[in-house]
RNA sequence: GCCCGGGUGGCGAAAUUGGCAGACGCGGGGGGCUUAAACCCCCCUUCUCCCCAGGGAGAGUGCGGGUUCAAGUCCCGCCCCGGGCACCA
């Protein structure tokens, strides 16, 4: 906003040799070209290709730092952006000044929808635009000074980076998973395992019994990747299918917001769902944050309950339930629409009905069926089930508020303790048994005597009491008796075991994460390395053969549609190419040269993400997408640590919007990677940190339309204008869509990089989420400017810090900055580490002159925030040669404990618990001598009057309070 | 509805285990430097009130209670804001 500017351009009459904006671009630009001529921040491996064993040592302890992976779009980083590469940054290149081998670096996953689409509009080739794209945000990066290792810089879309996501598409293809030992294992395990017949196939056949075809089946049907005919959310509009987790909770793509429907079709699945215990139980070894450990859990959303079969007419039915306690509740059940027994059970009279009944639902979008405001709905089938723990008959009715996706697709209803089942029986007049004994107090909030004629409640009990009216005689078993239990706990228990014995059921976790829809009909993204035979059947092709590149083509777009048009058939741009599609080759299965049609799905963007930490650690290793040495270097689990500790990298930083995309995929891949053996660590992040977003004011004009933020005028208390006329101010993420974008291009032009760097640091913590405001940068710009004068005569250049020592409050202070400075600086509290060199730099500027004894560990203090202008005054203070060259291995101070303590000590003293008075005592004054200090000061023996205190607290060091 | 965060000056925010609320920065006010201005330097800046102009009194961390010598911090009940999930049986 134009009144925010300030004025900080240099005139004629300023100092030649002042911190001025040119200046910083100067000192900037040259040292970012020392440092990547030099290699300062190339990483060593313990060995491969990067491998320098003897260097790994003399760097230190190990530590691997990560931000998420950024998509390169084309319209360039703004301010926002950066936030969390430079927390991560300040955090790697203070972690390599106190003894540790950090590795650091940034790829780039570039497959994806943006440059596809630009393709599309322009005919660009999505390569040259991803390539251009990273190219400025390289340079970008660059300029902030981040100190990747860039050699270890990774693009997803680069052959022979996918070669290797290809591979291990491979592996996860050829195995299975072992319920038995709870981990994947290669598919010629469960071969031999067929053979010795010590397995089985689903179908209770033996493996001898089955013909090749036949076999090809039972081991497809048991791969972590498969193909599956399944209920997959097509999306007409973006002309592919999407997964679960991109679809949004309308019922609309994550990307473009289109239409998104439920249709079967034969698609790609990886069966993460083999996995989802070990995905929740392992989320208790990770240090993130319990809100995105509860998004996790959540989105699996394991719970314990049991399947119980009801017979009927049609054979029987099983549902899912969490409360099987409440089975003598039962007064009907409930069929999902779906539900394959649904034709069975209807009969003459109500077939029609029904199915008018299914008809209707079908054509519900998933979102609107779940909204639960909804009236409910349903039709009576004609037919009843029998309840297996009394002989009870139930109405089976079929209902769109059971979903088919969910559980077994059918429930038992118990209205009295459920509150859809409650609703639903209310309005078709089914009965309502009660079957626990309400507490009064619940009767109390709704206003009625206890009782347990459930016509008078109002709503349905749900939670723990004792039950009532809970004991039945099935024909010819003994009796379950649940009257007189009190508690939820025993009722399950005893009810379960009842199940069991009399094989009417069984206790069973459901869980609501579904398989892995893997498979996209686009151009931009990673190849199956799959052929089909004449048969159909799929095979994996080999390694020695990846990778599978994409083809060359002018058409990148597949079909799309109408976004409205469930009905039509995604058709993959690779399709078309049908030379490329029909090879010859030799898959080395002893078949020879064969005829075979290539898969012409591309994988969806997560794949390239599941595993680039990996490729980070060696990304030029051929043998294999990492040296295992390597790996085991840089992710191991640090059981030195902490006994649990998983292995994965040190530091993830990224936003909280890949809670349950990206963060989940990634999990779920490596421990794939880990059951085969491939890596040492049994999670990819061991600790996770959500930095917070830069907001930005976005304005909006009188029609609602969003207006460039930079032209507009004024301020909240004369109102905002733009162009004359007024506008309303809102706060949003900052971005292309609400106009408010700041580029760190023009940050660098006004102030430079480190005054951009520290202000990102200093305006709060690094995961809050707070305004920016371009006003409040000068604050950053005005200490840089400070320090540097402190050092510098701003006439001729010259050190101006001086050999003679500091006085005793100098160190002191130098001290005691240097101690809570790297505690701050650990714990990732930057703001408050800058607050305190701050402080300490306005002392020296205070005092006149700048002792060497203070600068050269001040100039290092502030090297991981402010790199730039750090090695410039290290060079200046003739330190570089001694070091190097570089400010950046430089060992971080470390405070004197014995200047941390003070010899004399102010204290407060209270009266009644308020601040009255102060004393100076020595620091180890005892309790008796700071009582006796208290109460010998003016304003407590004013408070006493005479009188003699009734209580009086010391707490040594710290403060004492007098009660009167 | 359920599950996570969060609420502190005009603004961004500090405040290890309960122990001096508001560090640091922005903005604002005053002064110095300057022919003048900018830059820079110094002082003041939570609010209200009182006076002898340096101090003094009271209130104060979303609201209402509570525990405690002492609460931004702990407990109970609410309100508001942000995010996630949601007919999940």
């Amino acid at each position: 906003m134009s009144d925010d500017e300030s004025t900080i351009e240099s005139t004629p009459d300023t100092p030649p040799h002042r911190y001025t904006s040119e200046l910083a671009q100067d000192i900037e630009v040259g040292w970012q070209d020392h440092w990547e001529e030099h290699g300062v921040f190339e990483t060593p491996n313990p060995a491969g290709p990067l491998g320098d064993p003897e260097l790994v040592v003399t760097r230190g302890e190990k530590l691997f730092v990560q931000d998420m992976f950024p998509y390169p779009s084309g319209v360039g980083l703004h301010v926002g952006h950066p936030l969390g590469y430079i927390g991560t940054d300040v955090f790697s290149r203070y972690k390599r000044m106190t003894g540790h081998n950090v590795l650091y670096t940034m790829g780039f996953d570039a497959f994806g929808l943006p440059a596809e689409q630009y393709a599309v509009q322009t005919g660009t080739h999505p390569a040259v635009t991803t390539d251009a794209n990273i190219a400025n945000m390289r340079r970008q990066l660059r300029r902030l000074g981040l100190s990747h290792d860039i050699r270890r810089s990774i693009s997803t879309t680069d052959p022979h980076y996918y070669r290797w996501t290809q591979w291990i598409f491979s592996q996860v293809f050829d195995s299975w998973y072992d319920d038995a030992l709870q981990k994947a294992r290669p598919i010629a395990d469960l071969v031999a395992e067929f053979e010795s017949e010590s397995r089985l196939t689903d179908d209770g056949r033996a493996w001898s019994e089955l013909n090749a075809e036949e076999r090809n089946a039972a081991i497809d049907e048991l791969r972590l990747a498969y193909v599956s005919e399944a209920p997959v959310n097509w999306c007409p509009g973006l002309g592919t299918v999407v997964a679960n987790e991109e679809v949004t909770a309308d019922g609309r793509s994550d990307r473009g917001n289109f239409p998104v429907f439920k249709r079967n079709m034969r698609q790609w699945m990886m069966r993460i769902t083999a996995y989802a215990d070990r995905l929740i139980d392992d989320l208790d070894t990770l240090d993130w944050t319990d809100a995105i450990k509860s998004m996790q859990r959540n989105w699996i959303g394991r719970s314990q309950g049991a399947k119980v079969d009801f017979e009927s007419d049609a054979g029987p039915i099983t549902v899912f339930t969490t409360r099987p306690d409440t089975l003598f509740g039962a007064s009907f059940m409930v069929l999902s629409p779906e539900h394959p027994l649904v034709d069975r059970l209807a009969d003459p009279t109500t077939a029609a009905e029904i199915a008018t009944y299914s008809e209707q639902a079908a054509g519900k979008k998933d979102f609107e069926l779940q909204d639960d405001t909804r009236e409910k709905t349903g039709v009576f089938t004609g037919a009843y089930a029998t309840n297996p723990i009394n002989g009870k008959q139930l109405p089976i009715w079929v209902a769109d508020y059971v979903l088919m996706g969910y559980g077994t697709g059918a429930i038992m209803a118990v209205p009295c303790g459920d509150a859809r089942d409650f609703e639903f029986a209310r309005k078709f007049g089914l009965p309502i048994p009660a079957i626990q004994q309400p507490p009064d107090n619940w009767f109390e909030d709704h206003r009625i005597e206890p009782t347990l004629d459930t016509t008078v409640w109002p709503a349905a009990y749900v939670g723990d009491a004792p039950y009532v009216q809970s004991s039945g005689t099935p024909d010819g078993t003994q009796p379950l008796d649940l009257n007189g239990v009190d508690n939820k706990a025993d009722g399950i228990a005893l009810t379960n075991a009842w199940l069991e014995a009399h094989n009417a059921g069984e206790a069973t976790i459901n869980y609501k994460l579904r398989d892995w829809l893997f498979s996209r009909q686009r151009y931009w993204g990673e190849p199956f390395p799959i052929v089909y035979d004449d048969d159909g059947h799929p095979h994996a092709i080999p390694d020695a053969l990846l990778p599978v590149e994409l083809p060359e083509t002018d058409q990148f777009s597949p079909r799309t549609f109408d976004a409205d048009d469930e009905f039509s058939n995604p058709e993959s741009p690779l399709d078309q190419l049908e030379d490329w599609v029909n090879v010859e080759l030799d898959l080395g299965d002893g078949r020879g040269v064969q005829t075979y049609r290539r898969d012409t799905n591309v994988m969806p963007q997560w794949a390239g993400s599941c595993w680039y930490q990996l490729r980070y650690i060696d990304p030029t290793y051929e043998e294999a997408f990492v040296h295992p040495d390597n790996e085991h270097y840089w992710m191991g689990p640090r059981t030195d640590v902490r006994p649990d500790h998983p292995g994965g990298i040190d530091l993830y930083v990224g936003g909280v919007e890949h809670a349950v995309l990206h963060l989940l995929y990634a999990r779920f891949w490596h421990k794939v990677l880990f059951d085969l053996g491939h890596v040492s660590s049994i999670e990819p992040y061991a600790r996770l940190y959500n930095q917070g977003y830069i907001q930005a004011a976005a304005f909006k004009d009188e029609r609602g339309i969003y207006v460039e933020a930079t032209g507009v005028e004024g301020n909240e208390h004369s109102g905002f204008t733009f162009a004359g006329k007024p506008v309303t101010r809102e706060w949003g993420k900052m971005g292309k869509s609400l106009k408010n974008a700041v580029s760190p291009d023009e940050m660098y032009d006004q102030y430079g990089a480190d005054t951009l760097r520290l202000y990102e640091m200093a305006m709060g913590p690094l995961d809050a989420s707070r305004p920016w405001a371009t006003r409040d940068v000068v604050g950053q710009y005005r200490f840089l400017q400070r320090l540097w004068r402190n050092m510098v005569d701003e006439e001729t250049g010259e050190c101006v810090v001086v050999e003679t020592p500091a006085n005793d409050e100098t160190r002191r202070l130098l001290h005691k900055t240097i101690d809570t400075v790297r505690t701050e600086m650990d714990a990732l509290r930057f703001n408050t580490a800058i607050a305190k060199l701050i402080e300490l730099n306005n002392h020296i500027t205070k005092l006149g002159e700048m002792p060497r004894e203070v600068a050269e560990p001040m100039v290092v203090m502030l090297a991981p925030l402010v790199p730039h202008v750090a090695e410039e005054l290290w060079s200046r203070l003739g330190r570089s040669d001694s070091t190097g060259g570089t400010i950046a291995y430089v060992d971080f101070p470390v405070a004197d404990p014995k200047l941390l303590i003070n010899d004399t000590i102010e204290v407060p003293i209270q009266v009644n618990g308020k601040v009255r008075s102060r004393v100076s005592v020595t620091a180890d004054a005892s309790k008796d001598e700071l009582e006796a200090a208290a109460l010998a000061d003016d304003k407590v023996l004013a408070a006493l009057d005479g009188g003699s205190p009734v209580k009086v607290i010391v707490v040594p060091g710290r403060m004492v309070n007098v009660v009167v």
